[in-house]
DNA sequence: TCACGATTGATGCAGTTGCATCGAGTACGG
DNA sequence: CCGTACTCGATGCAACTGCATCAATCGTGA
């Protein structure tokens, strides 16, 4: 352990912290130009419309977005502040509660599917074969499964998807 | 245009969030816990310390690390404050100034390309062969557009952005 | 040489994030 | 039934970010 990383890994990393940085920027500034809330939000609004019942604990939204317990916790209440969702009491489970997401944050998640993928398409679907797509995604998993299991552990304090 | 990015698309944006994020944050959290400074500050060491004199100006700064003007600005601050770096008088032009970086930076920076490399090769060049790191760039940088001009030259001796 | 637009860098403000910690509720062993 | 350990979600605080705007200086064209 300890080795040195080859010219080509450091490559593939600072490819990947830039080219994600920037390819991120860009979308989120389209969204925002055309009056969206940030992705967060949308994905937030995406997992909730997924759910059966379109409402899911907030524990469950921490894990599927990869967010810490208290970026969770405020996004809803941003969610809740702009009525996309509505806080459900959870009768089985007192300390808990349920998210549900509203007809107007169903509303919003559609709207803003419209523009997001048409920015998915402009800065990577017309960038790639479907091929090329498929390689970058087999590449990228490969680096992703060993952080996936540090983080379903460390989410809880500090590790964030975004 | 506006047409619907492909399933595969979608899976290489999706990737491309979730995995960089995944990796950039073990790396910072790696570097944390070693008692270091944050990454951006580390790429602007590493950047001063490759110009000549081992100075440059805070818009070159900028337009090397792809940062905001006031991103700038504050991280030459916390340089500052930190001794890291010092800012001296531009005499040639009034408005500006050169940042130098001062021998306490310079160690710091190569104090921390050790956990940093190590944390590169343990999360990047662990997982992937040569081959296909370069195959993972050169998929990434068809991705890159815009934003890849000032990059070309950092692969030298670990930069990176955010 | 002077007026005007552009460039350089700083900063006030509001919103967001990370960290630590809290209070409430649950589960479980005894 | 109780005590302890754990899970769930909220929040105070400090740091950081984005945005708009500022003052100072520069450079250019008339």
């Amino acid at each position: 352990m300890r080795r040195k990383p080859s010219i080509e890994a450091v490559a593939a990393w600072i490819r990947l912290m830039r080219v994600q940085s920037c390819v991120l920027n860009t979308v989120e500034h389209e969204l925002k130009e055309a009056g969206f809330p940030s992705l967060a939000c949308y994905d937030a609004l995406s997992e909730l419309s997924r759910a059966q019942a379109g409402e899911l604990r907030p524990v469950e939204l921490e894990k599927q977005m990869l967010l810490p317990q208290y970026a969770t916790s405020r996004l809803i209440d941003r969610l809740v502040d702009e009525g996309l969702a509505a806080r459900r009491e959870c009768k089985a489970d007192k300390r808990g509660q349920f998210v549900e997401i509203t007809e107007a944050g169903r509303d919003l998640q559609k709207r803003m599917w419209q523009a997001y993928s048409a920015a998915i398409e402009e800065h990577v679907g017309s960038k790639l074969s479907d091929a090329d797509a498929a390689k970058l995604c087999g590449l990228l998993d490969r680096l992703g499964c060993s952080c996936n299991e540090a983080q379903a552990l460390a989410v809880r304090d500090g590790a964030s998807a975004r």
